[in-house]
DNA sequence: ATCAATGATCTACAATAATGCATCAAAAAA
DNA sequence: TTTTTTGATGCATTATTGTAGATCATTGAT
């Protein structure tokens, strides 16, 4: 059953992309949180009532789709993911961009922050896979914690790290990988919310 | 469970579209036919597994589309049924007039045939509602018959005063709904298969 | 260190799908 | 007219889902 088991991944991922645990799904569907576990890993095969309600958690709708119009169907399905991970990813960029002007106005001077701040931006302006959004988010948060003082101005080097770490994945990625997808989807501006 | 009712009813219309009968369905699909029966009436609660089989069958794929992108998928669904229905449409047109011109040769000179072949091209010219497929067949089937010497040239008046009701339906519906749906699909020309 | 969150796994039970026949009533075909 | 086809319904049985808890192991947060 590939089919059940690619419905299974869908409904995984739609629920990772919005960032739900398990349980606040399970809330939200009535389907409870163990049936959830089972359902992902595709170890059962799901009634349409309980997908329906799922989906409908997860703002998706359950379609039957002609063969003929299916790759335009996929096409819509891939595209508009895609925008939903883009307008997320420019998000979490520029809160991080904001972060490090904050602190480099925090700790005027500092060459560590300069550097940081200008290899941010530098980021900013690279294509980055959509795998790389919670260690963005991750890094926006070091950043906070360094402007309110909450860790030492020490870990500067490690964040440094972690930035460059990112950068080279993304070169090292977009010279192994046909030209990108996710470049054409980060790229894309404006809001066009329908 | 309105969206279970909805599936069970694309079902039904998608088989009915195609020409099958239940157990034709059954035994494409591996579904036994008073198991589809229940299906197509709403009766059970399908599973994943056995909706996948069944809509396989009739050419359809299940999908999960996310809530933003569901007005283009569904105008894409429309159009592709449209696009079914209207060619089937045509090919049965065609073949009724075709079958009307070879009677009329058939039958030179005889008054209800000239009469009746005149009444099919003024058919032909009016955009005629899907559910009228089946009595065009019907009618083409008729021709046949009458072409073959199997039924009675008496039986050309009946051809004709269903081709006088077919007719007046088709004007009395488009008075009395709104501006076409199936007019604009009917006159879709060509055969744009992708 | 402890506590909280997370996903995976288990249990027992009730409800229901799914199956494979058979049959019926109505409609269609011969 | 009879026969065939069609969709609906019934029956008995098996397998599975779905539920509601509980708990575990792991990870992350404090």
């Amino acid at each position: 059953m590939n089919a059940v088991i690619d419905i299974s991944k869908s409904l995984k991922r739609a629920r990772e992309a919005k960032g739900l645990s398990q349980r606040t799904l399970a809330d939200l569907s009535g389907v409870p949180q163990s049936h959830i576990s089972k359902i992902e890993s595709g170890g059962v095969d799901l009634r349409i009532s309980s997908l329906v309600e799922i989906a409908l958690a997860l703002d998706m709708e359950l379609k039957l789709v002609p063969r003929k119009g299916l790759s335009a169907v996929n096409s819509i399905i891939r595209s508009t993911q895609a925008k939903a991970q883009s307008k997320s990813m420019l998000d979490v960029m520029a809160k991080l961009q904001r972060a490090a002007d904050q602190l480099n106005t925090a700790l005027a001077g500092d060459r560590g922050v300069a550097q940081l701040r200008s290899r941010i931006n530098e980021l900013s302006r690279i294509s980055l896979p959509p795998e790389s959004e919670g260690k963005l988010k991750a890094l926006a948060k070091q950043l906070q914690k360094l402007i309110t003082g909450k860790t030492e101005v020490s870990s500067l080097q490690t964040v440094l790290e972690e930035v460059n770490r990112l950068r080279n994945e993304a070169v090292h990625q977009r010279d192994s990988e046909p030209e990108g997808r996710w470049r054409s989807a980060y790229s894309l501006d404006g809001d066009d919310d329908a």
